[in-house]
DNA sequence: TGCATATACTTGTGGTCGCAAGGACTATAG
DNA sequence: CTATAGTCCTTGCGACCACAAGTATATGCA
């Protein structure tokens, strides 16, 4: 991650200070989100993202390729992180029966009370840390402003 | 990084919209500009943010634990950025006289003129991207909104 | 049918980074 | 002048992740 020149003195230029907060911003809200979730329930926050997907999927369960264009991953990523969540019994693996190509992750029931324990107390923090902060008219404007930024175009993803 | 629930449709709560947006948005943002500084200087972010800060340092030097403060790394990552900078003849080690524990980060003239060239190449980039993106007047708002989340406390660093 | 191409997934490799522990040095107190 | 504690930096280790290459399967087309 970038900060560029953190301390604003010397930051002139009105988009490098925008810049420079939304990076501090990034790092500070990810770093303690995620350090909560592992202590809470010992989930990355990709763990987290994977199991959300998985929980609203119809039958809980998806195909591997269509996890990683929902969450910020890779397939090599999804590959591995679902490695882990099998081991640890929140995930299994399914065959497909008409493609023999596709594996079909789907979520146990350890995995369904894990995540929707998950869900609530990292839905709270979202709350504390980022929604709490700002009045719900600033919310919907800063949702609004970063609606405007460049998207993710990994595969043609999104949207539909 | 986490992204929860990417295709809009689903997700209701407000501040779950904004909480998605603004990773999606971090997310395409770096990863767009850090593609740019490695193809064109060879650079990642960290790498930038180390340069830039010693550009603006009195002398072009820094102590390494100065640095940490200001960049978005710990001490390790410290030093292991200064290894390579300092393999590719960027920037210098420089013992301290006065407290032999400490050791200085300097720029040497090849990155100098390195910084020199990015800065400018990576403003425009951010610029284009970030900035452009946006009204004046939004730049301001939205730098404020992200101003009032909270601030990383890897030490009581900032300000002053 | 048979071959080229595309898709789904896995694996090898390497880079980056944080945490914890350690080494070297300094500062403070008795 | 020791003992203790604090600071600065480095290193070992492990986690995470992207990229590229490889395998297996499916599909399109001659």
């Amino acid at each position: 991650m970038s900060s560029q020149v953190l301390t604003t003195q010397e930051v002139s230029n009105p988009t490098e200070v925008a810049w420079v907060r939304f990076l501090r911003a990034h790092a500070a809200l990810t770093r303690e989100l995620s350090a909560r979730l592992e202590a809470e329930h010992g989930l990355t926050m990709s763990d987290f993202d994977v199991l959300i997907q998985l929980y609203h999927a119809e039958g809980h369960a998806m195909r591997r390729v269509d996890i990683a264009r929902q969450v910020l991953l890779t397939a090599s990523g999804i590959t591995r992180l679902l490695d882990g969540l099998e081991r640890c019994g929140l995930v299994e693996k399914k065959a497909c029966p008409s493609d023999a190509r596709v594996s079909y992750a789907v979520l146990t029931d350890a995995g369904l009370s894990k995540i929707t324990a998950a869900r609530d107390s990292h839905g709270a923090d979202v709350d504390e840390l980022f929604g709490s902060r700002l009045e719900p008219k600033e919310r919907e404007h800063l949702a609004e402003l970063l609606g405007r930024l460049p998207l993710l175009h990994t595969s043609e993803a999104c949207s539909e």
